[in-house]
This record gives C-alpha cells, structure tokens and sequence, in this order.
DNA sequence: GCATTTTGCTAACTACAGCAAGCATACTTG
DNA sequence: CAAGTATGCTTGCTGTAGTTAGCAAAATGC
C-alpha cells in the first residue's frame, strides 16, 4: 500500500528525500520547518503526488544537508547522463585540494561529480554518507554549522 | 516608459537570457522553438515578469547552448558563494581528462565550478548588462545552428 | 481506562507558471 | 501605397504547485 501504483509521478526522487529525512531522524514536520515549507506538502512530495520546484529542493537539500545538486539530478532538473563505469579520484583530490574552494563548494563538486560517475547506487550511498548518523540522538541539534545562509541575494521568492 | 516599474522580479536573469538570446542571433519565436516553450511566456521571462521553473531553465539552456548550472545560478537556484578569487587549472585539467565523464558531463562540471571559482563575467554580467542595442559581438560558441535537440527532453520527473 | 503530543495524511483553497490566440509595430517587397 | 511577414507584446485561460485547516493512528503519560 505504501507503493501507490496510480501517481507515479517520479517517486525517485521522493523516495531519496524520505530516506534522507528517515537517515536524519526528521520527522515530516521538523523537516518541513528547516525547509521552510508546509508539512503536509513535504509529505506529498515523498510520496510523489507533487512536484517540488527547484526553489523548494534547494530549501530541503539544505535541511537535509545534502547538496541541492544532488537532488536536481534526481528530480530530473539536472542532467547527469550517466557515465561509463567506475569512479576517477583524480577529480575528487584536485577538488580537495582546491584552495580557491570552500568546504561546501567542495561538497557540491564532489556531490555532482558522483552522481555523474557512479548514479544507481547513490540511493544506497548517499544515505551512508550522511555526516555521523549516529550521534544524532534526540535533540535535531541541527547546529547548522556552516551556512546560516549568507547568501547576498534576498531569495525572496 | 514601457518599462514598468511594479514588476521587479528579478531581472538579472531575464536579462542575462535576452543577453545570450540576441547574441546567438535568435529571434523569441526561434529560441521559443528550440526550447519548447511559448513565445510569450519567454518574453515574459526575459523581462522579469514571469519565473521560469528549472524545466524551462533546462530547456532555454539546452536551445542557447549554455549550461543549465549557469541558469540556474542566475535564477538564484543555485548558490554559488563567490570564492576568494583566481582560478586554479587542476580542477580544470582534472575533468577535462576524465576518461569517465562525457563532454556535456565535463561542460556541466567546468561550468559550476567557474560558478564557484568565478573570474570576470559574472561580476560584470551583474553590473553592466549592457544596452547595446545593436552588434554587441557577443562571441557565444554557437557551432551548430541547426538543432541543437540533443535529448528528448521528457524531463517528465 | 482517558488526555496529550507527535506522527503522517486528506481536503479545500489560493497563487502563479505556462499556454493559445490575438495585437501593434516595424521591415520588406511589388 | 497595399499585401506579406517578422519582430515583440498583451490578454484571458487552465493546470498545478504550495498553502492553511483539520483528521486518524501511534506513542507517550496520568
């Protein structure tokens, strides 16, 4: 029942964004705060009833931590046409090493890069890569440790 | 006087779009074709008065034959954090010999990372948007004038 | 047992992206 | 000049993203 066969309106992505959210310990409404949105859409949008725009991914990979990217590619707004098989690390240590990038441009770069070399595991991945699953007991401590969001332009969308 | 003042939505995108439409030399009706969408609704777009979901951004990029990453910064999806200052050629070198990435996937990557990176347009690009009416020279890399259509772009989810 | 909170979900509504149809100005041509 | 055609723009209209209100089932607790 959980599957709802009828509106399958993309559930890849949902289905991202709710293991994202479970690995997090969210809950619908703690998440739909951090984004900024309606719980009840937030909810639609997991299930694939509802197609987030670009504005809402980015407020959700931000309360989730993960790149916006990453889920531009998996709502289909980005291309990524996968590539050919395995992973190249010299992209991944010429970004690391890349002082002219911040810690969270970083992040993106490799994020992007992944989800154009390797892809189909990525659900799997991802989820894994989360930052210290573990210690987020109780509390959603979310420190927000690097972007209480500086951002210049007044998103004001 | 036809400009309107109420309407200030943003124009730094539809500007950027007019920017890149008329130096491809494309009329609202070609790139409208190109990109799938209505004439008018594009007009709109590129004067502020109407938002183009991350759909249409793809497509609009597809049809200039720029990346969608660049739109999507533009269009305040993406961030792109200005970094501190000059480019460094590893990362470049690096995707550009990446054997696994594919020569639209390596464009994607090079494009967000000069997002990050930044260097000389878009700082430029902001401020002046010039006025030119007439042969600004823009030398986009317009190589095939036929169609561009490289995917089928369901898009769908 | 019964309240309270937290979980996710449904229903009704509003706002706006995106469309088809049509209009007004040009610029060609004969 | 009139007939064609290219340009960009305006006017409704429809679909759907995203909202506020409220619901039923689990978890707590009294």
């Amino acid at each position: 029942m959980s599957r709802n066969p009828l509106n399958d309106l993309g559930s890849s992505l949902g289905d991202y964004l709710r293991e994202q959210r479970q690995g997090a310990r969210l809950s619908l409404r703690q998440l739909s705060e951090l984004a900024g949105i309606s719980n009840p859409y937030l909810s639609q949008i997991e299930r694939g009833l509802k197609r987030p725009s670009a504005e809402i991914l980015q407020q959700l990979a931000k309360g989730l931590e993960v790149s916006a990217e990453s889920l531009y590619v998996k709502a289909g707004i980005l291309d990524e046409e996968f590539g050919p098989d395995r992973i190249d690390l010299d992209v991944r240590r010429a970004i690391q090493a890349d002082a002219k990038l911040t810690a969270r441009q970083k992040k993106t770069l490799l994020d992007v890069y992944e989800s154009f070399v390797d892809d189909e595991e990525a659900t799997a991945a991802h989820a894994l890569t989360q930052p210290a699953p573990k210690t987020r007991t109780t509390r959603i401590t979310r420190s927000t440790p690097k972007t209480p969001h500086g951002t210049p332009h007044g998103a004001h969308l």
